[in-house]
DNA sequence: CAAAAATATGAAAATATGTTCATATTACAT
DNA sequence: ATGTAATATGAACATATTTTCATATTTTTG
């Protein structure tokens, strides 16, 4: 059986894990830092920005709103998605500054 | 049809993707966090302290190592295994520091 | 109010990942 | 040489994720 230690670890290590599987994707990932560049987007820029359909941007949009990640505001009859806290971006230079990238 | 911009962009996002991917599992975060106190491990230790059996184990260390986040050396019949690049454990703080979690 | 625009939703299909189990490999000890 | 400990491998299975497609919802415009 799991020392109480064990467990808790465990389920801090599920809450992180959960939020770096919202962003572990190549589309996601670029969402992200296309909202670095232009803090709000909404789903059509982000359908023209990467040439991808409607329906999977709004997936992925969603998974990441889900996830904690991203916030919307309605604005008319489209939503603009943006970062809940841009220090997220802080991944990217994390990942490049180890060696093995 | 995608510019060559979004193309080299998409490249870049999915190493990126690979490398989150390759760390984004409760299990094998545990085991990164383990490795940043004792510096290497073994599968006996990594078993010992997750509880977690053999094959699953080396199965989630293969992972890690194929992706270059890990490294091993064999010691007799052990095999050890540690990061390749202790930054990456700031990947830790950074999720840590944003509200989200 | 009807039509159109922007986005969301949900089911189905395709693909990828995680887990288990049995077996193989490697190195050490006797 | 044989046995045993430590780890790897691979196939089978279970589960989760990604993508597509068709349709629904919401808001604006005429």
């Amino acid at each position: 059986m799991k020392s109480k230690e064990t467990e808790i670890s465990i389920e801090k290590m599920e809450k992180i894990a959960d939020i770096l599987k919202a962003i572990a994707h190549p589309v996601r990932l670029e969402i992200l830092k296309m909202m670095n560049n232009s803090e709000a987007l909404n789903v059509a820029q982000i359908m023209e920005l990467t040439g991808l359909e409607q329906s999977l941007i709004s997936h992925h949009l969603i998974k990441m709103k889900d996830k904690g990640v991203l916030k919307s505001v309605r604005n008319g009859r489209n939503i603009n998605y943006s970062l809940v806290d841009p220090s997220i971006l802080r991944l990217f230079d994390c990942i490049k500054n180890c060696n093995f990238i």
